[in-house]
DNA sequence: AATTGGCCGCG
DNA sequence: ATCGCAA
DNA sequence: TTGCGATAGCGGCCAATT
């Protein structure tokens, strides 16, 4: 199929905001596409490519200026090919070869199909459908139920693949995709609750959330895989995790859990610590010494546990895994004592608490409400220092605003960080004429302005920074409101901020 | 050897 | 993370 | 009410270039 084809649709999915037409328009594609060329065009009309992220950015995407051809020739194909190449592609002089590889494929693309080419490569295809509405567009192409490809897509987390195989051997097909042992699935997420008392509804188990990060592990015999959050292998990395799993009496299992960076004294590191041994191999456990902690199992010798209830599934793994490789759990029914239970793990610096429906199933890749999570919000007064100019829906309109604390000793502001979360339209539409108002200079990207407008941050705590000036940068600031009652010396101070440093 | 652009992975 | 829109 | 897409930041590493 020709690259012109795919781009077309593309525009027409675009163009419409309604999901059924632009189901339709895909399904309408996929219906005649070449059984090898279905992951290509379902990877790429779902804003990925198979190769995933292949060391072009947007610099490198939109850097290149080449004429476009005037007549359409590229097929999906041997675009699928260029992009396979190009990571081959090393060493001294690679960054320039991979330029000419790049710039010889743009030179037989069109205009359009370069538009579409780089927004592909920068994964900002802005068609309005990713996966969930291809997941619904590969279902009305084959013929298949969507529960079937959704349920197919969990136990085997790759469109393209699965796609095929509905092409293929229809339902049936979708019905032999089992949960592969050392093959990762989709893990199950939790959407937040405002309070302990809201999530606590019925019989629960509560959790402690720790301030890690997800991994699923597989082992078969003596064969170990570790995979993050999205999937990523990075069983190199971790390889105590991988030792605490074949120490298991239970040679064929696929656990749930977190993995963090603890201190001697057993209290844990800052995220960032966490995160440094999830990048490379080279820091080994005598530096940042890593642990996991399982709260979920999800098969046990030749038996899959995700249909089971939770309650069954956490009776099994007290029996797999060691007491001290368990998250800290509690049953009950009691919004009071789930509120102690929270209470403790914020005293264990912990980031708060999980809480999931006891009788719930292991519902892969949502983000259901049956497990919640629970986190104490901190809220600061800071000061606007800057805002920069939205994208997309956000074209025209000022958006990411730049943070400042007060520095008592100078009665400046110390950039913190920076937010774009939180706002509603209609607070957007309000900034980008405030602070057009309040501008005292300007650059490409954004407007500086007189640090005068107070605004309440919510932030998850604050991480150690080399990049900003204060040496504190939020973690996931999002804007609460505009504090029009608060003059900037009210504000919170650098002061402040360090000292939640110390505490996490 | 040091610097730096740019991508990756996370919540 | 949060918001807005489609269904 | 639910699901999905859009909006992006920060730290850290990799690898190319100076």
């Amino acid at each position: 199929m020709l690259l012109a084809e795919v781009v077309a649709v593309s525009a027409g999915v675009t163009a419409t905001p309604s999901r059924k037409a632009k189901i339709s328009q895909l399904a309408g594609l996929l219906k005649g596409l070449e059984p090898h060329e279905i992951p290509i065009a379902v990877g790429f009309l779902s804003g990925e490519v198979r190769q995933g992220r292949i060391g072009v950015g947007y610099a490198f995407a939109f850097g290149i200026e080449v004429t476009p051809a005037v007549e359409t020739s590229l097929t999906i194909a041997e675009v699928d090919d260029t992009l396979a190449a190009i990571p081959t592609v090393t060493g001294s002089g690679s960054q320039v070869r991979r330029a000419r590889m790049l710039e010889g494929m743009f030179a037989r693309a069109t205009a359009p199909e370069q538009e579409f080419l780089r927004r592909l490569l920068t994964g900002e295809l802005r068609q309005g459908a990713l996966e969930g509405i291809m997941v619904e567009a590969v279902a009305a192409a084959f013929a298949v139920a969507p529960a079937a490809l959704r349920r197919a897509l969990m136990l085997q987390a790759d469109l393209g693949a699965v796609a095929a195989i509905a092409a293929q051997t229809g339902e049936a097909g979708l019905a032999d995709i089992g949960l592969q042992v050392l093959s990762p699935l989709k893990p199950m997420l939790a959407s937040p609750a405002a309070s302990i008392e809201e999530a606590v509804s019925g019989l629960v188990s509560v959790e402690w959330k720790l301030d890690g990060a997800r991994i699923q592990v597989h082992r078969d015999g003596s064969k170990v895989r570790v995979f993050t959050r999205n999937l990523n292998d990075i069983t190199d990395r971790l390889p105590e995790v991988v030792s605490v799993v074949l120490a298991l009496d239970e040679e064929t299992v696929v656990l749930d859990g977190e993995a963090m960076a603890l201190r001697p004294d057993g209290t844990p590191q800052p995220f960032q610590e966490t995160m440094s041994r999830f990048g490379t191999e080279e820091r080994a456990f005598a530096e940042v010494p890593l642990f996991p902690f399982f709260f979920d199992v999800l098969h046990v010798a030749g038996e899959d546990l995700i249909d089971r209830p939770l309650h069954e599934r956490l009776t099994r793994l007290d029996a797999i895994v060691p007491a001290e490789r368990l998250i800290p759990r509690l049953s009950t029914a009691d919004p009071v004592e789930a509120g102690r239970f929270l209470d403790e793990a914020m005293e264990a610096r912990q980031e708060g608490v999980m809480v999931k429906d006891r009788g719930s199933l292991y519902e892969a890749g949502r983000r259901g409400k049956s497990w919640r999570k629970v986190k104490p919000v901190h809220t600061y007064d800071l000061v606007v220092l800057a805002v920069e100019w939205g994208h997309g829906r956000r074209e025209g309109f000022l958006s990411n605003i730049h943070l400042g604390a007060r520095d008592p000793a100078t009665g400046k502001f110390v950039m913190v960080g920076k937010t774009f979360k939180g706002m509603t339209d209609e607070m957007l539409a309000w900034q980008t004429t405030r602070f057009l108002d309040l501008e005292v200079s300007r650059d490409r990207w954004a407007v500086y302005v007189l640090p005068t407008q107070v605004v309440e941050v919510a932030i998850d705590g604050v991480q150690a920074s080399s990049r900003y000036p204060g040496g504190v940068a939020l973690r996931f600031a999002r804007v609460k409101r505009y504090r029009d009652d608060k003059d900037p010396q009210e504000a919170d101070t650098i002061d402040t901020l360090r000292s939640l440093l110390q505490e996490s």
